[in-house]
DNA sequence: AACAAGACCTGCATGC
DNA sequence: TGCATGCAGGTCTTGT
């Protein structure tokens, strides 16, 4: 389901509703999700209070007093939601924390690639998941040079290069064939043979389509919804992603799909060309 | 080292 | 109606 723009969605709806809550009791489903919980999950969540909720590239940090982070990953199909009351539990809710307020706090995720962890919060950065990420694609540390830098060498195609995280975090397989559309290259180009006007704009491009996404709430196309239930609204504004057969937006050619390191890409092969 | 392919899951749409 | 197939927003591991 989620990259960046919705990941930072349900950020910033949690971040809205749940900071500084008490988590009362704890409920966790009996399968296991893409990696075991850590020893005594629950008990070490509950009567925790909420004091942040961060974001780094895919992953979610809700901060923890007593110096624990609850560290989560949504994987293709995960959720969190913020519920009046307590709802009865669904088949694939897993974590249902229950707060002092009486809302309930629910993690959801049908395919269970996601996972739910515990770190201590000082030593978030050194966490084997997320030591090995890229820069923030909105941070001053992503850049044409850095981005260049990286692609020194590199035979394979851009755009599954440009979902690799080690590179730059938070661009998945709908934001990398719309980045590569808004900046007019193929995304079959060995990624080493990047021109630096070319690694100009796939910079600029990815910024600009990652933070309109966010301003429309992140994308929607089959479950996706932020913290409150309501859905994203960016999928409208998709110029080439799913769009196969349509007409370009610019150019008014048709839109083509082909696979890539097993993804669905989508581009125009008149406005893209290799 | 770099890249491709397989594995992990469920749910839904489609076609016979 | 039932069944098979393919496809879906992500990563991690294995094999060449």
């Amino acid at each position: 389901m989620p990259e960046l723009p919705e990941v930072e969605t349900i950020r910033c709806g949690l971040e809205a509703a749940v900071v500084g809550a008490t988590i009362l009791d704890v409920k966790l489903s009996a399968v296991r999700l893409r990696q075991s919980y850590p020893e005594h999950f629950a008990e070490r969540l509950t009567g925790r209070r909420i004091v942040a909720v961060r974001r780094r590239a895919k992953y979610l940090l809700i901060d923890l007093d007593g110096g624990e982070t609850l560290l989560s990953h949504l994987g293709m199909s995960g959720a969190w939601r913020v519920q009046a009351g307590e709802a009865r539990a669904l088949t694939h809710d897993h974590i249902r924390l229950r707060l002092a307020d009486g809302r309930t706090l629910v993690y959801r995720d049908p395919r269970r690639f996601g996972l739910a962890t515990l770190c201590p919060t000082a030593e978030i950065v050194t966490h084997p998941l997320l030591a090995g990420l890229g820069p923030e694609p909105l941070g001053d540390a992503f850049d044409a040079v850095t981005l260049l830098a990286r692609c020194r060498g590199k035979a394979g195609a851009l755009k599954p290069f440009l979902m690799d995280q080690k590179v730059v975090v938070g661009v998945g397989n709908i934001y990398a064939s719309e980045a590569c559309f808004r900046a007019r290259v193929s995304p079959f180009l060995p990624a080493g043979e990047l021109t630096r006007a070319q690694a100009r704009r796939l910079v600029l491009a990815i910024r600009d389509v990652l933070e309109e996404a966010i301003a429309s709430g992140g994308s929607t196309l089959r479950d996706y919804a932020g913290a409150d239930g309501a859905p994203g609204y960016f999928q409208h504004r998709f110029e080439v992603y799913g769009r196969e057969g349509e007409p370009c937006t610019l150019c008014g050619a048709p839109i083509r799909r082909a696979i890539q390191a097993q993804r669905a890409t989508y581009w125009c092969a008149k406005c893209q060309k290799p």
